[in-house]
DNA sequence: GCGATAGATTGATCTCTGTCAATTTAATGC
DNA sequence: GCATTAAATTGACAGAGATCAATCTATCGC
């Protein structure tokens, strides 16, 4: 979007390249709102802890924390900081029972993030 | 894959959740040499400075690096290293023309990454 | 060969993040 | 109320990563 006119008066405008570097580049503005909720998901995804919970819970429906802390070699307080990043995120979805916890796979956020991702093939 | 027999002898498994925390979650293995491929794509992806390249590169065939460094506030070793990631990360390649390096998006790439998080929903 | 330019590499610094120990909060059962 | 347990929070520390300045490499044109 917003490509602007090439300008072909060639040598004026070089910079470097060949044929000049277009300039329109150079102007580029992102959609800085819709890339910042793509890079906290990809951030959140990126850990590799997380990218394993996630892969844990795609294939669960729900799982306790304690449960989720069994299938990996870390501290329970470490954990539940991976477990609030993929929530910040909203890659997962809690829901208290009592005392206990049951995180669930975020679905259509993920659904989301691979069509953003998708957009960019 | 290699879900086990549920062991409902209740009380006796239990540790924490109301049914007793599954064994098999516990048993977890992860394929990590999949996992790690993932990992280094989205490690790529999840910087904020290397998600707005390839959101570029989405959008233009082949830039040349002065082309891409003319996109962002940052200086041209720290854009050469952005992009030394995403090409181990297999996200982008180069082609030499002469003093000139261009770089394009490796789309079947990220269609495998794309793939890759499919899986999980 | 020589100067000029595009891009990569190196090294230093600073910030961010993952981890753990210790503590706190909240719900349960007695 | 009190002890117990699940989970979250806090604070500290170490390792990883982003950035820049300086340098190096490779190619071009003369």
């Amino acid at each position: 979007m917003a490509v602007t006119a090439e300008k072909t008066t060639a040598a004026a405008a070089r910079t470097c390249c060949p044929d000049g570097c277009r300039q329109e580049v150079a102007r580029t503005r992102f959609d800085e709102e819709r890339l910042a909720a793509v890079e906290e998901m990809l951030q959140a995804l990126a850990a590799p802890p997380r990218l394993r919970i996630v892969h844990l819970l795609a294939r669960h429906q729900a799982l306790c924390v304690c449960e989720i802390e069994s299938a990996f070699d870390l501290e329970q307080p470490t954990i539940s900081h991976h477990l609030r990043v993929l929530r910040d995120a909203g890659l997962v979805q809690v829901e208290r029972r009592g005392t206990w916890a049951y995180y669930a796979l975020a679905r259509p956020a993920l659904k989301r993030l691979v069509q953003e991702l998708l957009a960019l093939v």
